[in-house]
DNA sequence: AGTATTTGACCACG
DNA sequence: CGTGGTCAAATACT
């Protein structure tokens, strides 16, 4: 018994050590200078990747719920993001690439699931809702076994007015830094007329100095939020710098199109994580070679102009809202679509431009 | 007053 | 039966 699970083992390194060889020469042909190495060769190193991993899904006794085209869609999506083969982070992070159990609950079993990660650190206060750019209601939270902080869970504003079913599950992990963000389902909703709501002001105070007056008694609010915060999951706290790793392990659509609202720019601007799919690896700065976290430096921001803090009317956010989470997530992500992205946007001088953030996606 | 959050209870799954 | 996920009444907030 022993003897064969020690096999076993074996084999599936050996697997999971060509897969990843594999994937490491298919990254040198992919960032060599050479345009000659055909699409042919690409090909069989993707296929024989994906079938290194499915030996090691196999013995691993992989549930066969994830049929074999999606695992290949999964892999090539991966590929087809232009963070995953990156080399280093630019502030050196390193999240450990770790096992989790996909489908937490069996319970939402036919559920499209996803899970990410964001490390923070301690400084800002985000509210919940944000973080992605859609309404969050939270509808319950659990202590759960083994872990030291409750979860959260929360649902989309609208699932009653526009029947939006998806919800997500916040979970801050031991280390206080990570939170652990699994969604499920997709929006179906128009975010439009509430989308100012994901952009509360508290959010704003937290970032930056708030510019209005009653400063007192506003951040006495803001400490009494913040204690409720700590002890409680509805808020994140973000500081100059926040990772995010997207676990990629849904069947189709992996990033369903959420907002990722860049702290360093103001809480009411939005920038569409599509940004993953189509800038520049120059844009989005890897974290490791082994890991999808991708990383938005504020020096990266400033290149197209989005170093500058902005803010956006309601009118404004609302129409940015609409037009990008349209049913079926046409990304925006080329730079024509920021440039008319941020002709929509006022500048708003007030707001401090001076925290360092980055984020990753 | 309307909306959001909290929290104990209930339910489904393994 | 234990655990995780959701519901819904009570409460807090704006």
């Amino acid at each position: 018994m022993e003897g064969n699970l020690k096999l076993e083992q074996v084999g599936l390194i050996s697997d999971l050590m060509q897969g990843k060889e594999l994937a490491k020469k298919l990254h040198d042909l992919m960032f060599s200078s050479s345009s000659s190495t055909s699409h042919e060769t690409k090909e069989v190193l993707l296929d024989k990747i994906f079938v290194s991993y499915e030996k090691a899904l196999t013995k691993l006794n992989w549930e066969a719920n994830v049929g074999e085209e999606d695992t290949k869609i999964t892999i090539f999506k991966m590929m087809d993001s232009p963070c995953s083969f990156t080399n280093e982070s630019p502030r050196g992070e390193v999240f450990n690439q770790e096992v989790k159990h996909k489908n937490v609950s069996k319970k939402r079993k036919t559920m499209d699931s996803w899970t990410k990660q964001m490390k923070v650190c301690p400084g800002t206060v985000l509210d919940g809702s944000l973080g992605d750019g859609y309404n969050w209601r939270k509808y319950g939270q659990k202590d759960i076994l083994g872990a030291k902080f409750p979860r959260g869970y929360y649902r989309c504003t609208h699932r009653h007015a526009q029947g939006c079913l998806a919800t997500k599950q916040v979970q801050k992990s031991d280390e206080e830094t990570t939170y652990e963000i699994t969604y499920k389902g997709r929006h179906t909703c128009i975010q439009s007329s509430h989308a100012k709501k994901a952009f509360p002001s508290k959010s704003k105070i937290c970032i930056g100095e708030n510019k209005h007056h009653n400063h007192q008694k506003k951040i006495a609010l803001e400490e009494k939020k913040i204690e409720q915060q700590q002890t409680q999951d509805t808020a994140f706290t973000f500081g100059p710098e926040l990772e995010v790793k997207i676990d990629l392990e849904n069947k189709e659509d992996i990033f369903p199109s959420f907002f990722f609202p860049s702290p360093s720019i103001g809480s009411e601007t939005m920038i569409e994580n599509h940004f993953t799919e189509s800038f520049s690896p120059a844009f989005l700065s890897p974290s490791t070679s082994e890991s999808n976290i991708f990383c938005l430096s504020p020096c990266n921001f400033g290149s197209i102009g989005l170093g500058l803090s902005v803010q956006t009317s309601e009118s404004d956010i609302t129409d940015i809202v609409s037009a990008t989470t349209s049913v079926n997530n046409s990304p925006i992500a080329n730079l024509d679509d920021l440039d008319l992205f941020f002709d929509n946007v006022d500048f708003d001088t007030d707001f401090p431009i001076n925290t360092p953030e980055y984020f990753t996606l």
